[in-house]
DNA sequence: GGTATATTCTGTACACCGTACACAAAAGAA
DNA sequence: TTCTTTTGTGTACGGTGTACAGAATATACC
Protein backbone atom coordinates (compact mmCIF):
# COMPACT_ATOMS: atom_id res chain seq x y z
CA UNK A 1 0.00 0.00 0.00
CA UNK A 2 2.45 2.74 -1.08
CA UNK A 3 0.43 5.72 -1.19
CA UNK A 4 1.22 8.32 -3.60
CA UNK A 5 1.85 10.98 -1.92
CA UNK A 6 -0.63 13.64 -3.56
CA UNK A 7 1.35 15.85 -6.24
CA UNK A 8 0.28 19.07 -5.29
CA UNK A 9 -0.51 21.82 -8.01
CA UNK A 10 1.32 24.95 -7.83
CA UNK A 11 0.73 27.12 -5.34
CA UNK A 12 -2.14 29.42 -6.58
CA UNK A 13 -1.14 33.30 -6.88
CA UNK A 14 -5.21 34.18 -6.93
CA UNK A 15 -6.85 34.09 -3.39
CA UNK A 16 -10.06 32.65 -5.14
CA UNK A 17 -9.65 29.32 -7.01
CA UNK A 18 -11.62 30.34 -9.87
CA UNK A 19 -13.05 26.48 -10.39
CA UNK A 20 -13.28 24.79 -7.16
CA UNK A 21 -16.33 22.73 -7.49
CA UNK A 22 -15.46 21.28 -10.55
CA UNK A 23 -11.52 20.96 -9.67
CA UNK A 24 -13.05 19.15 -6.48
CA UNK A 25 -15.31 16.93 -8.78
CA UNK A 26 -12.28 15.78 -10.93
CA UNK A 27 -10.40 14.83 -8.45
CA UNK A 28 -13.38 13.03 -6.47
CA UNK A 29 -13.57 11.00 -10.21
CA UNK A 30 -9.54 10.44 -9.80
CA UNK A 31 -9.89 8.76 -6.45
CA UNK A 32 -12.75 6.84 -7.41
CA UNK A 33 -11.12 5.67 -10.56
CA UNK A 34 -8.68 4.20 -8.33
CA UNK A 35 -10.07 3.09 -5.22
CA UNK A 36 -13.89 2.98 -5.64
CA UNK A 37 -16.60 5.13 -3.72
CA UNK A 38 -14.13 5.04 0.02
CA UNK A 39 -11.41 6.97 -1.64
CA UNK A 40 -13.49 9.48 -2.54
CA UNK A 41 -11.69 11.48 0.65
CA UNK A 42 -12.86 14.94 1.06
CA UNK A 43 -8.97 16.21 2.20
CA UNK A 44 -7.44 14.53 -0.25
CA UNK A 45 -9.41 15.70 -3.06
CA UNK A 46 -8.86 19.45 -1.16
CA UNK A 47 -5.26 18.65 -1.60
CA UNK A 48 -5.31 18.13 -5.21
CA UNK A 49 -6.95 21.21 -6.07
CA UNK A 50 -4.48 23.28 -3.76
CA UNK A 51 -6.79 24.24 -0.88
CA UNK A 52 -7.88 24.28 2.93
CA UNK A 53 -10.42 21.16 3.46
CA UNK A 54 -12.87 23.40 4.77
CA UNK A 55 -13.18 25.41 1.10
CA UNK A 56 -14.88 22.31 0.03
CA UNK A 57 -17.93 23.23 1.55
CA UNK A 58 -18.67 26.01 0.04
CA UNK A 59 -19.47 23.55 -3.27
CA UNK A 60 -20.08 20.58 -1.51
CA UNK A 61 -22.38 20.20 1.90
CA UNK A 62 -20.28 17.13 3.01
CA UNK A 63 -18.47 14.25 1.83
CA UNK A 64 -21.80 12.47 0.66
CA UNK A 65 -22.50 15.69 -1.59
CA UNK A 66 -19.14 15.46 -2.96
CA UNK A 67 -19.73 11.74 -3.41
CA UNK A 68 -22.73 11.62 -5.18
CA UNK A 69 -21.89 14.31 -7.50
CA UNK A 70 -18.86 11.71 -8.30
CA UNK A 71 -21.34 8.98 -8.59
CA UNK A 72 -23.71 11.09 -10.83
CA UNK A 73 -20.24 11.49 -13.42
CA UNK A 74 -19.69 7.62 -13.13
CA UNK A 75 -22.94 7.00 -14.11
CA UNK A 76 -22.76 9.02 -17.48
CA UNK A 77 -19.56 7.66 -18.30
CA UNK A 78 -21.48 4.20 -17.83
CA UNK A 79 -24.08 5.26 -20.02
CA UNK A 80 -21.56 6.40 -22.84
CA UNK A 81 -19.94 2.80 -22.80
CA UNK A 82 -23.46 1.43 -23.88
CA UNK A 83 -23.72 4.19 -26.11
CA UNK A 84 -20.24 3.34 -27.43
CA UNK A 85 -21.24 -0.62 -27.87
CA UNK A 86 -24.53 0.71 -29.33
CA UNK A 87 -22.94 2.60 -32.06
CA UNK A 88 -20.95 0.03 -33.15
CA UNK A 89 -23.45 -2.57 -34.32
CA UNK A 90 -23.74 -3.34 -37.76
CA UNK A 91 -26.40 -1.21 -39.63
CA UNK A 92 -28.48 -3.83 -42.16
CA UNK A 93 -30.05 -5.92 -39.70
CA UNK A 94 -33.67 -6.47 -39.18
CA UNK A 95 -35.33 -5.00 -37.01
CA UNK A 96 -35.74 -8.52 -34.74
CA UNK A 97 -32.21 -9.05 -34.60
CA UNK A 98 -31.09 -5.37 -33.89
CA UNK A 99 -33.19 -5.32 -30.96
CA UNK A 100 -31.42 -8.39 -29.80
CA UNK A 101 -28.03 -6.88 -30.21
CA UNK A 102 -29.58 -3.77 -29.01
CA UNK A 103 -29.96 -5.46 -25.49
CA UNK A 104 -26.99 -7.39 -25.94
CA UNK A 105 -24.39 -4.32 -26.66
CA UNK A 106 -25.87 -2.66 -23.18
CA UNK A 107 -25.37 -5.60 -21.44
CA UNK A 108 -21.87 -5.67 -23.03
CA UNK A 109 -21.12 -2.31 -22.50
CA UNK A 110 -21.95 -2.64 -19.06
CA UNK A 111 -19.61 -5.73 -18.34
CA UNK A 112 -16.67 -3.99 -20.40
CA UNK A 113 -16.97 -0.84 -18.12
CA UNK A 114 -17.17 -2.55 -15.27
CA UNK A 115 -14.14 -4.70 -15.68
CA UNK A 116 -11.92 -1.71 -17.51
CA UNK A 117 -13.24 0.55 -14.55
CA UNK A 118 -13.90 -1.14 -11.73
CA UNK A 119 -13.72 2.13 -8.98
CA UNK A 120 -16.01 4.39 -11.04
CA UNK A 121 -18.68 1.37 -11.39
CA UNK A 122 -18.19 0.58 -7.84
CA UNK A 123 -18.72 4.06 -7.21
CA UNK A 124 -22.00 4.20 -9.31
CA UNK A 125 -23.60 1.58 -8.15
CA UNK A 126 -22.84 0.58 -4.21
CA UNK A 127 -24.26 1.92 -1.37
CA UNK A 128 -25.80 4.41 -3.78
CA UNK A 129 -29.09 4.85 -1.60
CA UNK A 130 -30.93 7.52 -2.41
CA UNK A 131 -30.12 7.43 -6.27
CA UNK A 132 -33.60 7.29 -7.91
CA UNK A 133 -32.90 5.32 -11.35
CA UNK A 134 -36.48 6.85 -12.92
CA UNK A 135 -35.76 10.31 -12.24
CA UNK A 136 -33.36 11.34 -15.08
CA UNK A 137 -30.86 13.73 -13.59
CA UNK A 138 -29.04 15.03 -17.04
CA UNK A 139 -25.79 14.61 -14.61
CA UNK A 140 -26.38 10.67 -14.61
CA UNK A 141 -26.95 10.97 -18.93
CA UNK A 142 -24.67 9.58 -22.08
CA UNK A 143 -24.62 11.66 -25.21
CA UNK A 144 -28.10 10.36 -25.74
CA UNK A 145 -29.79 11.87 -23.00
CA UNK A 146 -30.23 8.76 -21.24
CA UNK A 147 -28.95 7.46 -18.21
CA UNK A 148 -28.00 3.62 -18.03
CA UNK A 149 -31.42 2.56 -16.87
CA UNK A 150 -32.92 4.57 -19.33
CA UNK A 151 -30.91 2.99 -22.11
CA UNK A 152 -31.65 -0.33 -21.05
CA UNK A 153 -35.30 0.42 -21.22
CA UNK A 154 -35.01 1.82 -24.71
CA UNK A 155 -33.89 -1.01 -25.75
CA UNK A 156 -36.27 -3.50 -24.40
CA UNK A 157 -39.02 -1.61 -25.91
CA UNK A 158 -37.03 -2.17 -29.26
CA UNK A 159 -37.60 -5.65 -28.46
CA UNK A 160 -41.16 -5.42 -28.08
CA UNK A 161 -41.44 -2.85 -31.03
CA UNK A 162 -40.09 -6.00 -33.38
CA UNK A 163 -42.47 -8.49 -32.34
CA UNK A 164 -39.32 -10.44 -29.84
CA UNK A 165 -41.02 -9.99 -26.58
CA UNK A 166 -44.83 -9.91 -25.78
CA UNK A 167 -45.95 -6.67 -24.74
CA UNK A 168 -47.23 -7.98 -21.20
CA UNK A 169 -43.48 -9.60 -20.26
CA UNK A 170 -42.17 -6.13 -20.93
CA UNK A 171 -43.10 -4.05 -17.58
CA UNK A 172 -40.10 -4.70 -15.13
CA UNK A 173 -37.86 -6.58 -17.56
CA UNK A 174 -34.93 -3.99 -17.11
CA UNK A 175 -34.85 -4.95 -13.19
CA UNK A 176 -34.56 -8.44 -14.68
CA UNK A 177 -32.43 -8.29 -17.03
CA UNK A 178 -30.28 -5.58 -15.24
CA UNK A 179 -30.10 -7.87 -12.01
CA UNK A 180 -28.42 -10.37 -14.08
CA UNK A 181 -25.66 -8.51 -15.62
CA UNK A 182 -25.22 -6.26 -12.30
CA UNK A 183 -25.02 -9.37 -10.42
CA UNK A 184 -22.16 -11.37 -12.40
CA UNK A 185 -20.42 -7.42 -12.70
CA UNK A 186 -20.53 -7.24 -9.06
CA UNK A 187 -19.43 -10.53 -7.68
CA UNK A 188 -16.55 -10.55 -9.71
CA UNK A 189 -15.39 -7.32 -9.36
CA UNK A 190 -16.15 -6.77 -6.34
CA UNK A 191 -17.32 -9.94 -4.63
CA UNK A 192 -15.65 -13.38 -4.07
CA UNK A 193 -15.30 -14.54 -7.25
CA UNK A 194 -13.07 -11.91 -8.36
CA UNK A 195 -10.04 -14.18 -9.50
CA UNK A 196 -11.80 -17.72 -10.25
CA UNK A 197 -13.57 -15.59 -13.62
CA UNK A 198 -11.69 -12.53 -14.34
CA UNK A 199 -10.11 -13.49 -17.50
CA UNK A 200 -13.31 -15.49 -18.78
CA UNK A 201 -15.47 -12.26 -17.94
CA UNK A 202 -16.70 -11.75 -21.55
CA UNK A 203 -17.16 -15.17 -22.29
CA UNK A 204 -18.91 -15.71 -18.88
CA UNK A 205 -20.87 -12.57 -20.12
CA UNK A 206 -21.82 -13.63 -23.28
CA UNK A 207 -23.66 -16.93 -21.75
CA UNK A 208 -25.29 -14.86 -18.83
CA UNK A 209 -26.80 -12.64 -21.95
CA UNK A 210 -27.75 -15.78 -23.56
CA UNK A 211 -29.35 -16.46 -20.50
CA UNK A 212 -31.32 -13.88 -20.24
CA UNK A 213 -32.50 -13.61 -24.08
CA UNK A 214 -33.66 -17.11 -23.47
CA UNK A 215 -35.43 -16.52 -20.29
CA UNK A 216 -37.37 -13.11 -20.49
CA UNK B 1 -28.16 9.20 13.22
CA UNK B 2 -28.99 8.86 17.41
CA UNK B 3 -26.00 6.84 18.24
CA UNK B 4 -26.57 4.65 20.91
CA UNK B 5 -24.29 5.27 23.48
CA UNK B 6 -22.45 1.88 23.37
CA UNK B 7 -23.78 0.21 26.33
CA UNK B 8 -21.12 -0.81 28.67
CA UNK B 9 -20.76 -4.16 29.80
CA UNK B 10 -20.11 -5.09 33.55
CA UNK B 11 -16.41 -3.78 34.70
CA UNK B 12 -14.25 -7.33 34.61
CA UNK B 13 -12.99 -8.58 37.72
CA UNK B 14 -10.42 -10.71 35.95
CA UNK B 15 -7.27 -9.04 34.03
CA UNK B 16 -8.13 -11.10 31.58
CA UNK B 17 -11.06 -11.12 28.99
CA UNK B 18 -11.56 -15.31 29.38
CA UNK B 19 -13.11 -15.24 25.91
CA UNK B 20 -12.19 -12.18 24.03
CA UNK B 21 -11.99 -13.58 20.40
CA UNK B 22 -15.46 -14.68 20.22
CA UNK B 23 -16.46 -11.30 22.05
CA UNK B 24 -15.17 -9.09 19.27
CA UNK B 25 -16.69 -11.25 16.83
CA UNK B 26 -19.42 -11.56 18.03
CA UNK B 27 -20.42 -7.62 18.75
CA UNK B 28 -18.55 -7.24 15.25
CA UNK B 29 -21.47 -9.68 13.84
CA UNK B 30 -23.84 -7.18 15.66
CA UNK B 31 -22.08 -4.10 14.05
CA UNK B 32 -22.23 -5.52 10.57
CA UNK B 33 -26.38 -6.46 11.50
CA UNK B 34 -27.17 -2.86 11.82
CA UNK B 35 -25.07 -1.20 9.29
CA UNK B 36 -22.93 -3.25 7.02
CA UNK B 37 -19.08 -3.78 6.80
CA UNK B 38 -18.28 0.31 7.26
CA UNK B 39 -19.78 -0.03 10.66
CA UNK B 40 -17.75 -2.97 11.78
CA UNK B 41 -15.53 -0.63 13.84
CA UNK B 42 -12.94 -1.92 15.53
CA UNK B 43 -13.02 0.82 18.72
CA UNK B 44 -16.34 0.16 18.84
CA UNK B 45 -15.87 -3.79 18.99
CA UNK B 46 -13.20 -3.34 21.88
CA UNK B 47 -16.11 -0.71 23.47
CA UNK B 48 -18.93 -3.47 23.87
CA UNK B 49 -16.03 -6.15 24.62
CA UNK B 50 -15.41 -3.69 27.75
CA UNK B 51 -11.44 -3.63 26.82
CA UNK B 52 -8.95 -1.36 25.22
CA UNK B 53 -8.85 -0.93 21.79
CA UNK B 54 -5.52 -2.69 21.04
CA UNK B 55 -6.68 -5.84 23.31
CA UNK B 56 -8.21 -6.73 19.98
CA UNK B 57 -5.35 -7.33 18.79
CA UNK B 58 -4.20 -10.39 20.32
CA UNK B 59 -6.60 -11.89 18.69
CA UNK B 60 -7.01 -10.27 14.99
CA UNK B 61 -4.12 -8.99 12.97
CA UNK B 62 -5.86 -5.73 11.73
CA UNK B 63 -9.54 -4.20 11.31
CA UNK B 64 -9.52 -5.94 7.78
CA UNK B 65 -9.19 -9.43 9.74
CA UNK B 66 -11.63 -8.66 11.96
CA UNK B 67 -14.17 -7.91 9.42
CA UNK B 68 -13.10 -11.45 7.66
CA UNK B 69 -14.24 -12.92 10.28
CA UNK B 70 -17.51 -11.86 10.20
CA UNK B 71 -17.86 -12.33 6.67
CA UNK B 72 -17.61 -15.92 7.18
CA UNK B 73 -20.31 -15.99 10.20
CA UNK B 74 -22.35 -14.00 7.77
CA UNK B 75 -21.71 -16.08 5.16
CA UNK B 76 -22.65 -19.08 7.06
CA UNK B 77 -25.99 -17.27 8.32
CA UNK B 78 -27.28 -17.34 4.69
CA UNK B 79 -26.33 -20.90 4.22
CA UNK B 80 -28.45 -21.70 6.83
CA UNK B 81 -31.32 -19.42 5.91
CA UNK B 82 -31.04 -21.73 2.58
CA UNK B 83 -31.12 -25.24 4.33
CA UNK B 84 -33.99 -23.84 6.20
CA UNK B 85 -35.84 -22.93 2.79
CA UNK B 86 -34.39 -26.21 1.53
CA UNK B 87 -36.24 -28.08 4.60
CA UNK B 88 -39.48 -27.08 3.99
CA UNK B 89 -39.86 -28.21 0.54
CA UNK B 90 -42.76 -30.60 0.53
CA UNK B 91 -41.63 -34.30 0.68
CA UNK B 92 -43.63 -36.04 -1.96
CA UNK B 93 -41.83 -34.75 -5.29
CA UNK B 94 -41.08 -36.51 -8.03
CA UNK B 95 -37.19 -36.20 -8.77
CA UNK B 96 -37.39 -33.43 -11.25
CA UNK B 97 -39.54 -31.35 -9.49
CA UNK B 98 -37.90 -31.73 -6.60
CA UNK B 99 -34.31 -30.99 -8.35
CA UNK B 100 -36.21 -27.72 -9.48
CA UNK B 101 -38.16 -26.43 -6.23
CA UNK B 102 -34.46 -26.96 -4.50
CA UNK B 103 -32.70 -24.60 -7.43
CA UNK B 104 -35.66 -22.34 -6.34
CA UNK B 105 -35.32 -22.68 -2.30
CA UNK B 106 -31.58 -21.78 -2.90
CA UNK B 107 -32.61 -18.62 -4.55
CA UNK B 108 -35.12 -17.78 -1.93
CA UNK B 109 -33.70 -17.93 1.01
CA UNK B 110 -30.76 -15.52 -0.54
CA UNK B 111 -33.35 -13.34 -1.51
CA UNK B 112 -34.96 -13.31 2.00
CA UNK B 113 -31.74 -13.34 4.02
CA UNK B 114 -30.91 -10.24 1.73
CA UNK B 115 -33.89 -8.01 2.74
CA UNK B 116 -34.30 -9.75 6.34
CA UNK B 117 -30.50 -8.72 7.07
CA UNK B 118 -29.28 -6.58 4.75
CA UNK B 119 -26.39 -4.92 7.05
CA UNK B 120 -25.23 -9.09 7.11
CA UNK B 121 -25.65 -9.87 3.65
CA UNK B 122 -23.68 -6.73 2.34
CA UNK B 123 -21.19 -8.17 4.60
CA UNK B 124 -20.87 -11.39 3.32
CA UNK B 125 -21.00 -9.89 0.02
CA UNK B 126 -19.16 -7.05 -0.49
CA UNK B 127 -15.44 -5.61 -0.95
CA UNK B 128 -14.51 -9.33 0.21
CA UNK B 129 -12.01 -9.83 -2.19
CA UNK B 130 -10.10 -12.08 -1.10
CA UNK B 131 -12.74 -14.88 -0.24
CA UNK B 132 -12.72 -17.80 -2.54
CA UNK B 133 -15.69 -20.05 -2.59
CA UNK B 134 -14.69 -22.92 -3.68
CA UNK B 135 -12.44 -23.47 -0.77
CA UNK B 136 -14.91 -24.51 1.99
CA UNK B 137 -14.20 -23.09 4.98
CA UNK B 138 -15.92 -24.66 7.33
CA UNK B 139 -16.42 -20.99 9.44
CA UNK B 140 -18.67 -19.89 6.06
CA UNK B 141 -21.08 -23.25 6.56
CA UNK B 142 -24.49 -24.05 7.38
CA UNK B 143 -25.56 -27.27 9.00
CA UNK B 144 -24.55 -29.63 6.07
CA UNK B 145 -21.23 -28.51 5.95
CA UNK B 146 -21.86 -26.58 2.63
CA UNK B 147 -21.45 -23.14 1.94
CA UNK B 148 -24.14 -20.74 0.11
CA UNK B 149 -21.62 -21.49 -3.47
CA UNK B 150 -21.91 -25.01 -2.38
CA UNK B 151 -25.35 -25.54 -1.52
CA UNK B 152 -26.35 -23.97 -5.29
CA UNK B 153 -23.96 -26.41 -6.78
CA UNK B 154 -25.51 -29.38 -4.96
CA UNK B 155 -29.22 -28.09 -6.20
CA UNK B 156 -27.78 -27.67 -9.76
CA UNK B 157 -25.87 -31.26 -9.65
CA UNK B 158 -29.50 -32.84 -8.87
CA UNK B 159 -31.24 -30.84 -11.80
CA UNK B 160 -28.65 -32.49 -13.74
CA UNK B 161 -29.41 -36.02 -11.66
CA UNK B 162 -33.07 -35.45 -12.85
CA UNK B 163 -32.51 -35.20 -16.51
CA UNK B 164 -33.97 -31.44 -16.28
CA UNK B 165 -30.59 -29.96 -17.21
CA UNK B 166 -28.16 -31.55 -20.07
CA UNK B 167 -24.98 -32.23 -18.40
CA UNK B 168 -23.16 -30.12 -21.22
CA UNK B 169 -24.61 -26.69 -19.77
CA UNK B 170 -24.02 -27.87 -16.20
CA UNK B 171 -20.18 -26.60 -15.64
CA UNK B 172 -20.34 -23.04 -14.80
CA UNK B 173 -24.34 -22.34 -13.83
CA UNK B 174 -23.96 -21.43 -10.61
CA UNK B 175 -22.39 -18.58 -11.74
CA UNK B 176 -25.11 -17.58 -13.81
CA UNK B 177 -27.82 -18.41 -11.36
CA UNK B 178 -25.95 -16.79 -8.31
CA UNK B 179 -25.80 -13.56 -10.67
CA UNK B 180 -29.24 -13.00 -11.29
CA UNK B 181 -30.03 -13.54 -7.96
CA UNK B 182 -27.17 -11.50 -6.44
CA UNK B 183 -27.80 -8.60 -8.64
CA UNK B 184 -31.25 -8.34 -7.75
CA UNK B 185 -30.79 -8.47 -3.95
CA UNK B 186 -28.10 -6.41 -4.16
CA UNK B 187 -29.71 -3.92 -6.97
CA UNK B 188 -32.41 -3.61 -4.22
CA UNK B 189 -30.92 -2.75 -0.70
CA UNK B 190 -27.52 -1.22 -1.51
CA UNK B 191 -28.47 0.10 -5.00
CA UNK B 192 -29.95 2.59 -6.67
CA UNK B 193 -33.50 0.94 -6.58
CA UNK B 194 -34.58 0.27 -3.14
CA UNK B 195 -37.12 2.22 -2.25
CA UNK B 196 -38.67 1.63 -5.86
CA UNK B 197 -38.87 -2.71 -5.79
CA UNK B 198 -38.68 -2.97 -2.04
CA UNK B 199 -41.99 -4.32 -1.33
CA UNK B 200 -42.01 -6.29 -3.62
CA UNK B 201 -39.01 -7.74 -3.46
CA UNK B 202 -40.46 -11.36 -3.23
CA UNK B 203 -42.69 -11.33 -6.24
CA UNK B 204 -39.85 -9.82 -8.43
CA UNK B 205 -37.52 -12.36 -7.00
CA UNK B 206 -39.98 -15.17 -8.28
CA UNK B 207 -39.83 -14.00 -11.89
CA UNK B 208 -36.72 -13.63 -11.54
CA UNK B 209 -35.75 -17.24 -10.77
CA UNK B 210 -38.25 -18.25 -13.62
CA UNK B 211 -36.39 -15.94 -15.69
CA UNK B 212 -33.19 -17.76 -14.38
CA UNK B 213 -35.13 -21.34 -15.13
CA UNK B 214 -36.04 -20.83 -18.31
CA UNK B 215 -32.70 -19.22 -19.33
CA UNK B 216 -30.43 -21.96 -17.91
C1' DG C 1 6.37 -24.42 45.83
C1' DG C 2 9.18 -20.94 43.37
C1' DT C 3 10.83 -18.86 39.43
C1' DA C 4 11.31 -17.87 34.31
C1' DT C 5 8.65 -17.29 30.29
C1' DA C 6 4.84 -16.47 27.35
C1' DT C 7 0.47 -14.43 26.77
C1' DT C 8 -2.94 -10.97 27.17
C1' DC C 9 -4.32 -6.66 28.34
C1' DT C 10 -3.49 -1.26 29.28
C1' DG C 11 -1.55 3.45 28.24
C1' DT C 12 0.23 6.66 25.41
C1' DA C 13 0.95 8.44 21.00
C1' DC C 14 0.51 9.47 15.98
C1' DA C 15 -1.45 10.36 11.63
C1' DC C 16 -5.52 10.54 9.29
C1' DC C 17 -10.44 11.56 8.69
C1' DG C 18 -15.02 14.68 8.51
C1' DT C 19 -16.62 18.92 9.88
C1' DA C 20 -18.01 23.08 13.09
C1' DC C 21 -16.80 27.86 13.97
C1' DA C 22 -14.60 32.27 13.58
C1' DC C 23 -12.25 35.19 10.63
C1' DA C 24 -9.68 37.11 6.30
C1' DA C 25 -9.52 38.18 1.48
C1' DA C 26 -11.42 39.65 -2.51
C1' DA C 27 -15.19 40.25 -5.88
C1' DG C 28 -19.54 42.64 -6.96
C1' DA C 29 -23.32 46.01 -5.94
C1' DA C 30 -24.67 50.49 -4.25
C1' DT D 1 -15.87 54.43 -2.51
C1' DT D 2 -18.11 51.92 0.74
C1' DC D 3 -21.13 47.91 1.89
C1' DT D 4 -22.30 43.21 1.25
C1' DT D 5 -21.75 38.65 -0.29
C1' DT D 6 -18.97 35.06 -1.64
C1' DT D 7 -15.10 32.11 -1.11
C1' DG D 8 -11.20 31.00 0.87
C1' DT D 9 -7.98 30.07 5.55
C1' DG D 10 -6.94 28.68 10.59
C1' DT D 11 -7.90 26.40 14.49
C1' DA D 12 -10.15 22.91 16.93
C1' DC D 13 -12.77 18.62 18.25
C1' DG D 14 -13.99 13.98 18.30
C1' DG D 15 -13.57 9.84 15.71
C1' DT D 16 -10.72 6.20 13.48
C1' DG D 17 -6.81 2.41 12.86
C1' DT D 18 -2.68 0.98 14.78
C1' DA D 19 2.49 1.17 16.46
C1' DC D 20 5.17 0.74 20.65
C1' DA D 21 6.28 0.12 25.48
C1' DG D 22 5.09 -1.76 29.71
C1' DA D 23 2.04 -4.06 33.35
C1' DA D 24 -0.67 -8.00 34.93
C1' DT D 25 -1.37 -12.49 34.86
C1' DA D 26 -1.34 -17.54 33.32
C1' DT D 27 1.64 -21.34 32.20
C1' DA D 28 5.85 -24.25 32.08
C1' DC D 29 9.63 -25.93 34.27
C1' DC D 30 12.66 -26.98 38.14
Amino acid sequence: MTSVPTLVPPPRSTYRHGDLRRALLEAGIELARGGGPDAVVLREATRRAGVAPNAAYRHFASRQALLQAVRAAALSTVAQAMEAELAALPVNLKPAAFARASVRAVGTGYLKFAQAETGLFRTAFTASGQLRPGESDPATAGQSGLNPFGLLGAALDRLVAAGVMPPARRPGAELLAWSAVHGLAILVIDGPLGSSVGSRMQQVGQRLLDMVEKGL
